[in-house]
DNA sequence: CACTATTTGTTGCACACGCAACATAATATT
DNA sequence: AATATTATGTTGCGTGTGCAACAAATAGTG
């Protein structure tokens, strides 16, 4: 595990925590890592989370099977990828989707009692490391909250508005570059990447917005 | 405040702790309560929040406005409803929505940083309220999840069958009942009403379900 | 630079679904 | 029971956008 450390300090979960606080912090919170090979399963759906991880090394995914068992691919994971955050926290619930190892997998797994009890003083960083968890539960919930309000609007146009408004204010400019590119724009927006295109066009065309690849202005 | 005690004790965040034990526990994490009069923000698009918040009577609703300034209701509050509380958690974080009283409000708010902080063990039940927080939480990113399951599917069919789906699978059962009328399960699905009727009929005419008003049964 | 692969843009077609307008059923009110 | 109100169902029409197929631009490779 020891090896692993300086990652862990470049986490959101141990951010403001030193390298060398880490090791006792794991032992107090009883972490504990876990190897797994190719295609097996991390999570299966359905099932009851008491621990949740990140992952040290490999790549992983969340899967779940529609209702025609067609296999749908919910997120990729990768190093430093949080592992059933929210479902630690609600041990009634039932997983809703799988996790897999896509090759060589090591997984950090913190307890998520041991994360929540109250332990002595002589483990100073503990509440830190409670704050970054829920701000990372929290989080995931403020993004969901975004993509919503971009998935409601009804018109392609306002989807792609609501959108590219959301990050000129996050960079604080009308001149910005988006992280996505088209292909990943459109999965964002739940909407077809060429009608996206033909859509950006036509609000270039409206005096709406100028852009070129992944670089936007908007023209109010 | 006295008088909303055996009302706290009802709410997820004072689930398992007991009415006794409430106004110590108050007081130990510095809760406050406030009041509103009607039309009266109780927070405002944009800021920063560092105390979130129970109503404990009146009813108020979150708002923004969209690109053109169009008011939108994004929630209805009511005693009970909680207020802030991913935001607290992520103090950077600028407020996406206001809230607004709609009539005489009074909120109960709770500093974030006291919810966190470890008290001495005279405050036996701190670490439950701080548990039933992060179940909160962590529920709010989880329902989100839900909803985006449903509103990414591409056609109207896929999205009533994977919300009654999951009903079903909640109810353990076939054949089950829907907490939604027609009008509020097509504003969950983002889909028009009309529309929304006109596929269940359609549903039930292709053998795939069979329903009466909110009865539903699942023929697979 | 030549060549391939990837990303982005363009366009015609078809149809799913938004929309409006009305019909019917269920519920509430007197 | 009669009437008003609300919830749900039905249907015709128009169009926004999914879809497919291709073109153009950009990036990657040797």
């Amino acid at each position: 595990m020891k090896e692993h450390i300086e990652d862990l300090a470049q986490t959101k979960l141990f951010f403001g925590i030193e390298p060398y606080e880490i090791a006792g912090l794991l032992t107090c919170v009883h972490a504990r890592s876990a190897q797994y090979s190719k295609e097996e399963m991390i999570i299966q759906e359905g099932s009851h989370i008491s621990d949740f991880g990140i992952i040290l090394s490999g790549h992983g995914r969340s899967v779940k099977w529609d209702a025609s068992d067609k296999l749908i691919i919910i997120t990729l994971l990768e190093k430093g990828s949080e592992i059933g955050v929210l479902l630690a926290a609600n041990p009634e619930q039932e997983s809703p989707v799988s996790v897999q190892a896509q090759d060589e997998v090591s997984v950090l797994f913190i307890p998520y009692d041991a994360l929540i009890a109250r332990c002595d003083k002589t483990c100073p960083k503990h509440e830190m490391l409670l704050r970054n968890y829920i701000g990372i539960v929290a989080e995931k919930g403020l993004v969901l909250h975004e993509r919503i309000s971009c998935l409601l609007k009804p018109t392609l146009r306002e989807k792609v508005m609501t959108y590219l408004i959301r990050v000129s204010r996050e960079q604080r400019s009308q001149t910005f570059s988006i992280p996505l590119n088209r292909n990943a724009m459109s999965e964002y927006l739940n909407i077809e990447r060429s009608a996206l295109s033909r859509e950006l066009s036509n609000m270039k065309r409206d005096g709406l917005i100028d852009y070129h690849r992944n670089s936007f202005k908007l023209l109010v």
